[in-house]
DNA sequence: GACAATTCATACCGTGCGGTATGATAATAG
DNA sequence: CTATTATCATACCGCACGGTATGAATTGTC
């Protein structure tokens, strides 16, 4: 189980016929293994939502175990790029920075492939802890150094630990993801998440907000 | 799939034999379960480690899901039972309340079955909705309630919205020991979880701490 | 001690799994 | 056009799965 993210393997030097059976492969794989987990997906499903005979499957990759890593490979590199920083380089307020990061949690809420992605990769993290390093290093990591770095670079803010603030900033929104939409809390516990940055934004900044 | 809490069928009414045989299932089902998730455990396995013949397991249980369902109830209502409001009933200053809240966390954090239980949770959210659902009823939400009232029943802290300011408290913990634990976050990113706690209650209580 | 209930050991059933073999068909490279 | 490579369809293998059948041994009840 080898989930290094630099030799992608086989993916150069392929024909463009070939390389369209790879992809096909890929993204069926993708939507499967999220839906139904490792144990749960059969490779004749895949086969089959791919439109594509078992056999050609492990053509492309060795056995099931070396497909869910390419399929994982795939996912953290292409979904999580940017998404973040890109947010936060405005020269605007903090309030307006805050909520603009919040967003990206808000987004993350309605995305159906995202708290797939979660499911799994909390589900699997026993099976495969390679995939939930990979998923903090690729997803956390990043997003949490942006954060932290932002306070770092206020200091007019009065933050005194960034990095904790950071975590509380981002903690707060990830559970409250996990809570309401994975464990359909929101059925049982309904609660907006804007209530919760708009507290969490005058909390971290000392402030009072204009909202109740 | 009927996870409700009243009626656990059969449990009554059994001999000290037959319901020692029973125990010894659930108790095996359970860690089996949690170590290897619905799809990765066999009713063969459950069985060797039971002690117990196969079909001991079919006369007390219609079939695996409902091995599975009974055992999420026992579990639930099991470990999680007061162990947060006894902390908090205490008239000892906010900061001590606080802490000793975030200690239970501290406690869950090194409960290896507890880490165990939030992954099959969550990997089976999709699969297992009211298993999902069964959680926040019994142990998310009594909890978030707890800390509401705490919030509620003292306005000197001049806490504004006391349910955000639990969700934020409650999250950010929660959180911790997501990405800590069970993503093995610690090896990634260390970070002590008193820290957390420090920064956390001093933001709620817009005071200084005393450590760094 | 007798009788009913439960658990035992063992074997079995059908099914779907991961993975492979074979030989025909279609696509690419020279 | 030819040779090679990849994908096709189909069938197969061994195995582990969930679940059941049968009959002997063990247990609780009276």
């Amino acid at each position: 189980m080898n989930l290094s993210l630099s030799h992608s393997s086989k993916k150069e030097d392929l024909s463009a016929y070939s390389k369209a059976k790879r992809d096909r492969i890929v993204k069926a794989a993708l939507e499967t293994f999220l839906q139904y987990g490792y144990k749960g997906t059969s490779m004749n499903r895949v086969a089959e939502r791919a439109g594509v005979i078992k056999q050609t499957i492990y053509s492309h990759f060795n056995d099931k175990e070396g497909l869910f890593v390419a399929i994982i490979e795939s996912l953290t590199l292409e979904h999580f790029r940017g998404q973040f920083g890109e947010r936060i380089a405005s020269p605007e307020a903090p309030e307006t920075v805050l909520r603009k990061i919040a967003e990206v949690f808000a987004d993350r809420q309605k995305d159906k492939s995202y708290i797939a992605l979660m499911r799994t990769v909390v589900g699997e993290s026993s099976r495969f802890p390679e995939l939930a390093r990979l998923y903090v290093n690729t997803v956390i990591k990043p997003g949490m150094k942006i954060l932290t770095d932002y306070f770092d670079a206020h200091p007019e803010l009065n933050i005194k630990d960034p990095e904790a603030c950071a975590r509380i900033f981002c903690g707060s929104l990830v559970s409250y993801i996990m809570t309401q939409e994975i464990l359909y809390g929101k059925e049982i516990l309904p609660f907006r998440m804007e209530r919760l940055a708009d507290n969490l934004i005058e909390l971290i900044l000392r402030r009072s907000s204009k909202r109740n």
